[in-house]
DNA sequence: GCGACAG
DNA sequence: ATCTTGTCGC
């Protein structure tokens, strides 16, 4: 798929803050009129410690059956460090790069981390789902900021996750016995829409939503493939 | 100043 | 994220 370029990446933590602020305006908070995904990607990255390659990968999902449409893998050498708040400065690039060889069509995509739960609401899910133009979601397996209650121990169970006064997202439990996931909004989409794509990806057995697991899954046979070469 | 801190 | 075996539990 086409990807527009919206700035560079190697940036200093000031300006890579700076930026987040300056972009984080451009996010949609409205799901397309007529919104019914049928083709979702996840996207997940991996490294190895000691390794200067971070490898990522990107799922394509049929929701009519849950079959793989697509898989696309690649690799770049790491040029950011992991800063809580500024992830994806450090895996955006690659990803990008997975989404750049994708030739089918995406109506919807997860990322494995914050989107609106953010500092400055501009989590990886924002900022990547801002440059595919797509409805993105994102789907973090911890807490980074804001406060929520109990969550109940059957799948489809949930609580709000809040900063303050703002609803910024929501601990949803997908699978009876695992910890729930937090869930927000990327770019494109509406909380409630993303909570029901999320459940509606899920099948009770496995925590993430099949389009992150399978990209999950994906990454790391790519990564070990390359590794042991 | 102290603790927290997506992956 | 990654390092790592067995082990407790549904």
């Amino acid at each position: 798929m086409r990807i527009r370029n919206l700035h560079r990446w190697n940036l200093s933590i000031p300006a890579a803050k700076a930026l987040q602020s300056r972009l984080a305006p451009r996010v949609s908070a409205k799901t397309p009129r007529g919104f019914a995904p049928r083709f979702v990607a996840g996207a997940d990255m991996s490294h190895q410690r000691g390794s200067q390659w971070l490898y990522g990968a990107v799922v394509v999902l049929d929701l009519k059956d849950f079959s793989v449409i697509e898989t696309a893998c690649a690799r770049r050498r790491m040029t950011f460090p992991y800063v809580p708040g500024y992830l994806s400065f450090r895996e955006a690039p690659v990803l990008l790069d997975c989404f750049r060889k994708i030739r089918s069509r995406i109506d919807a995509a997860f990322f494995d981390g914050q989107g609106y739960a953010h500092p400055r609401r501009f989590g990886l899910a924002c900022h990547v789902g801002l440059w595919l133009g797509v409805p993105s979601v994102g789907c973090a397996k911890s807490r980074f900021i804001g406060a929520h209650g109990e969550v109940g121990e059957k799948p489809g169970a949930r609580a709000a996750l809040k900063d303050g006064r703002e609803r910024i997202g929501t601990v949803l439990r997908t699978r009876a016995g695992s910890k729930p996931l937090y869930v927000s909004v990327g770019n494109a989409i509406a909380l409630k829409d993303a909570e029901a794509l999320v459940l509606r990806c899920c099948d009770g057995k496995h925590r993430l939503p099949e389009p992150a697991r399978r990209a999950h899954e994906a990454v790391n046979a790519y990564r070990r493939s390359k590794e042991n070469f």
